[in-house]
DNA sequence: TTGTATGCGTTATCAA
DNA sequence: TTGATAACGCATACAA
């Protein structure tokens, strides 16, 4: 590889000339201009950006912290958060985190030494001193981390209510709930907008959440024990989509007929659900902006570090599919 | 963030010292050793990478290229690639190439300037000339580049065929086949594997193949131009497993029951394959071991650059679910 | 066993 | 308008 001594040995001017025309600092003669332009194109010079980040202290690279790459939700996330990054001339690493605080310490760590710029970090475990530790911008998806940390959400809390008010307007009379893991704040903001819709209602009693975890596997147990419990049950808000698809395939299994006996709405908007049979109906995030503007967030930070706090909250969208359907009214 | 020289001073040492004791080179009196400890420890010092990187000449990163992490054949192998990189630490970065040769040359330039280690692409169009320019260990996943890059495949040939021999073992009397795009190495390589098996067989006629897109909705349009010209197709053999989600949702809108009235069978073993109705049957790759072998591969390659170029075939296997059934015996 | 000095490839400061 | 040089933080060759 080429280095900057060799382009200016050709070009018979010294290397601070060199780089003042790589970055356009500074006056320089438009003939020597030239000069040093032919030189680089003729020994195909690329700058060593390691000498560079070593020299500006930064490195133009940031990170997106997921707890699981393979969980249908992120890559859409991580799409976004490289697209922008991409444009931006950022350089993109992706980290499975694995919601395992050791993990995310660790990356820190070996990310901070590497002069890392900035962090999208999606988790539920990250604590404030790791963060003040490594003393890096960083902007929290998904779920907040905790105040003083940028973040981009959704509004889980009117979301959830919209998503039960649904159900109960076509004609759902006893609604469950497949509530989401305890230690997750958005799923805890979801559950608690199911609550505040059925709360008051005559038929609800506290066996119609089930809690667990944000799984497949999972969801398909909590749904069956639901449904042994409480057969009489007509609606079904799941506190994410892969749940909700946990309980289509559980009341394939029981034989339950979806929308028929009983609707089923999700939460996330996954593209997951626009495959299963029947498709599901479910509260769409705007997945990929909500990365974009993470992302977009994190460069501004990382711009100017004194910029104030900001939070950024997206609205959810109901995309009615397959799974609900509208009750005949007795009349 | 501290410095060598600042641990250096701390332990009333010389740079050179700490150095030994931070790569365990060389001799240094376990008394210094421990002395230079305690100030790393006090001091919590952390060597600067991009220092050691611009020394060194290699950045302990390596590159994934894939198409697009959305298609969800990537997200898996992504986590794979990911987990070996994390193991042998290597940091991961993940660029999507939307199969856009332009955009693979920008990666391919801005990563050579950060002194990137090694790269793992699935590409169709990256040719060996920029291969070549960039002068830089590869190792080519799920489709070969060309002579001369090591690589991890499948054997998609000889799967296919197994995949058609299962249709027909089955009781299926005519076949069908929605191949992938021309320019993919791997889709021209299962057409091949069921041409093998159906060219001699009096029902076949070339009608019965329908090329298309790797992608749901244009198997779906696929599936139904196909079902439309021959409504007696009892077996259909899709390039991959979103194609056959495709051909399933297609059915369901033409009414056509599966697997009663036609067995489908998937290529790649995705996870959505287990999530629709029926669930789909495949040929399943060993997707996550497939990604640690190329990292693994990768990282020998970088190892020793001499090493002889190797080739690595995995093999595909029969995953039986609900999309293809075995027909009653005619007595 | 330890220290000095130099270089990795840049950029920025200061003189000229 | 240009060049010489120090500095970024580290690791190594060579001396001691």
């Amino acid at each position: 590889m080429a280095t900057i001594k060799d382009v200016a040995k050709l070009a018979q001017v010294s290397t601070a000339t060199v780089s003042r025309v790589l970055n356009g600092n500074g006056y320089v003669h438009s003939e020597t201009k030239q000069r040093v332009a032919v030189a680089i194109k003729e020994l195909n010079y690329r700058p060593n950006d390691v000498a560079r980040n070593l020299f500006k202290g930064r490195s133009k690279t940031i990170a997106l912290f997921v707890p699981d790459i393979m969980n249908p939700y992120f890559p859409e996330l991580a799409r976004a958060v490289e697209d922008v990054a991409q444009k931006e001339e950022y350089t993109f690493i992706l980290c499975n985190t694995d919601d395992d605080l050791e993990k995310e310490r660790k990356y820190l760590e070996a990310l901070t030494q590497k002069s890392l710029d900035g962090l999208v970090i999606v988790s539920s475990t990250m604590i404030s001193e790791y963060i003040k530790e490594f003393n890096i911008p960083v902007v929290a998806l998904d779920r907040i981390l905790y105040e003083g940390v940028p973040s981009v959400t959704v509004n889980n809390f009117e979301g959830a209510q919209e998503a039960v008010k649904y159900l109960k307007e076509i004609g759902c009379k006893k609604i469950a709930h497949l509530a989401g893991p305890q230690d997750v704040r958005n799923a805890e903001q979801r559950r608690g907008g199911y609550m505040s819709e059925v709360e008051q209602e005559s038929w609800f009693q506290s066996s119609l959440v089930e809690r667990g975890g944000y799984g497949i596997e999972e969801a398909m147990a909590s749904t069956t024990r639901l449904l042994k419990a409480h057969p009489d049950i007509d609606g079904l808000f799941a506190a994410n989509d892969l749940m909700a698809v946990g309980a289509i395939k559980a009341c394939e299994t029981l034989g339950i007929n979806i929308p028929d006996q009983l609707s089923i709405v999700g939460f996330d908007g996954i593209m997951l659900g626009k495959t299963t049979s029947p498709s599901l109906t479910t509260m769409a995030q705007p997945i990929y902006d909500i990365g974009t503007a993470a992302v977009e967030m994190l460069i501004q930070q990382i711009r100017d570090p004194d910029l104030l706090i900001d939070m950024k909250e997206f609205q959810v969208k109901l995309v009615e599919r397959g799974s609900t359907i509208r009750k005949e009214e007795v009349t």
